[in-house]
DNA sequence: GATGAATGAGATTTCATTCAT
DNA sequence: TATGAATGAAATCTCATTCAT
């Protein structure tokens, strides 16, 4: 599959067909010949570079997640602050949505929220960032940051349904866009996960 | 439709089949005949009592999604602290679950998350929800007790994804499940939303 | 099936709703139910006095063919001149539609022109006019006043035909209606068929 | 649709194939699996080729009847006796039907006698006939050879409405068919639309 | 007579996938 | 590589008819 030079990469005309086709009409709605329409390729074009329609799917989103995966892995390994950490993870996610909208439309309402189909199919990867996202958490415990009784999986549960019903909000005209709401939901999602929703309670704390 | 005597009430028999056959098998993979084989009725009836199939599923949505909203809505109207008010929603919908899995699993899968077909039917229904829980914090906010500088939609959603993630984890086997995890998942999820996953600061603060 | 004097007859009330709801919506196009919706009577009670929808459109023909042929046999017998035979057959026929458009709609489209379906199962019936129509042709032939070199047959094909044709004129909006028009319409086919479209050459001829 | 090479043309294998069937189970009684098999191709073909069963109807049916349509274009042209004219254009349709009996069964039948169904789509294709033939009746009235007092719209219903039911006999085993029955039968329309049934009544026009 | 819930056979259409060229 | 004709399984929905009450 590696294509050196080259010309057109048909194959990737697929691809990027596909997130726009996938995109605008959905997977289970769009036939494989709308993609080779929107690519300008032949039908079975399609069938000679994926086994199937659910192939160019599956491609697309182990492509982007597995970047994802290797970009949460690098930020665990350096020594930053878990808010840090989790900022970095949120700005990735949050940039790769203004990048490229129609892709991670894709990969949350066709993958990561379709829990009967793609997301059965996926759980791995799926479970993969999970626990990594609860690795940080575990050490920020450890370093007595994060609560010790809040469990590590249940807290990186809860920052990655933060963020994926962020971008749910978007995808479906929910919520505002633009250059200053991305920037501001990467503080807010950061801030509200790991400083909560209430006031500092000086006095309790001093109390207790 | 309100039926008055007793007797087997098919359309219920049908509804509450369509509940046990969608959780196991998908909407999508299972056909209306499915559905009228498990609740041992001929296959037109289905058709005698819905329009079509997405009308079963429709309505075994609404039914339950219209309770919670009005479970909401007096729990609003109550005069408790913000925390016992979304104690009380999250209790709720945990205890809907651990009573009715399938209709739960149905709902969040089929519905809430199916971003491309059932959940842009709802998405007024699910909308209400968000703006609600919304309503709550602004008053928290108003009194003091939840910071201003998140906003209360924002906040009605971290919750709502909270828990919406904790559910798919039950669902998809990915979180421990019994009596004992239903009552700590209630504690946690208010516990992660409002207090925030880091030890309190000021403490720390102070002794450092 | 005869019924003496009593209240609301119900069979009649179905044949009369049956009529408007053919007429509205087509034989196949419309359910049993909305015969029993039109006539105000529970779904069932179709079932009770007509074996099958089918039935129902049998019995609405049938009486009115007879009728009909009933006139046709009744005019045959008169020592009139061949033009006041057709003229009565042709005024009987269109003051029939003139009457009672929905019911002469009916017979028509549903059944005379829908030679795959009813015109078949009433074939008998259909050519029993024919014949009829073609006695009353053969006696003007004896008589000198047709000619002798077309066919009885034919030339009561050609009657038929042409009326058959103004019918569904009318019926589908193509002609004019209007008490004028039907009066007019019935001196035209008289006069077309008999007369022809050519001016009268030899006569005309001598004496202008 | 041009097909320059030759080879199989499996659509005009379809089309010829679902005359076959269409004129031996009628149109609503056959499935479009009787059409594919009586084609010896595969089910999905006859959608590959045609968007619904109804298209190859409407195919069938326009092929021919803009042939028609064209034929009655060109003999209006011409500088011909009305009588001529006429003569062309039903030698064109009794031709029509001792070529392919099969096709013009279906247009007659499925067509413009199925008044409630395709004879409701193709309307203007039916009524562009009769205006084309209305015209040629309305130029022969100028010329004083057809009676002025019988409108030519009426006369061009009289001749068609001849023709229709002539084929319908012939259709349905009402009518003798053969060389000479076709040969007669051209003769007889016109003779009959033209001349009319009744003798020259050269005697009473000269006593008149 | 009257009701309407219950039955179930049947047909169109879609579309992923294959394959000959 | 590239094409697109050819394949055929699969599922929804309709509605005439039956029947228990």
């Amino acid at each position: 599959m590696v294509r050196a030079k080259s010309g057109p990469d048909k194959r990737r005309l697929i691809l990027d067909a596909a997130v726009r086709v996938f995109a605008r009409q959905g997977f289970h709605a769009c036939r494989v010949s709308d993609i080779a329409d929107e690519a300008g390729v032949a039908y079975g074009l399609v069938y000679h570079y994926f086994a199937s329609k659910d192939e160019v799917l599956d491609t697309l989103f182990l492509e982007r997640w597995n970047v994802m995966l290797e970009l949460i892995r690098e930020v665990d390994a350096q020594p930053l602050p878990v808010r840090e950490k989790l900022g970095a993870i949120t700005s990735f996610i949050v940039d790769s949505y203004r990048h490229d909208p129609d892709l991670m439309k894709v990969i949350i309402v066709e993958v990561t929220r379709a829990a009967n189909s793609f997301g059965q199919t996926h759980l791995g990867q799926i479970r993969e960032a999970y626990e990594l996202i609860g690795e940080i958490v575990t050490k920020a415990q450890e370093e007595g940051v994060f609560k010790p009784e809040i469990e590590a999986r249940f807290a990186a549960m809860a920052f990655y349904g933060t963020i994926e019903q962020l971008l749910t909000g978007w995808i479906f005209g929910l919520r505002p866009q633009g250059e200053e709401h991305f920037e501001r939901a990467k503080w807010l999602v950061v801030e509200t996960v790991c400083g909560g929703l209430e006031t500092s309670v000086v006095g309790e704390a001093s109390v207790s």
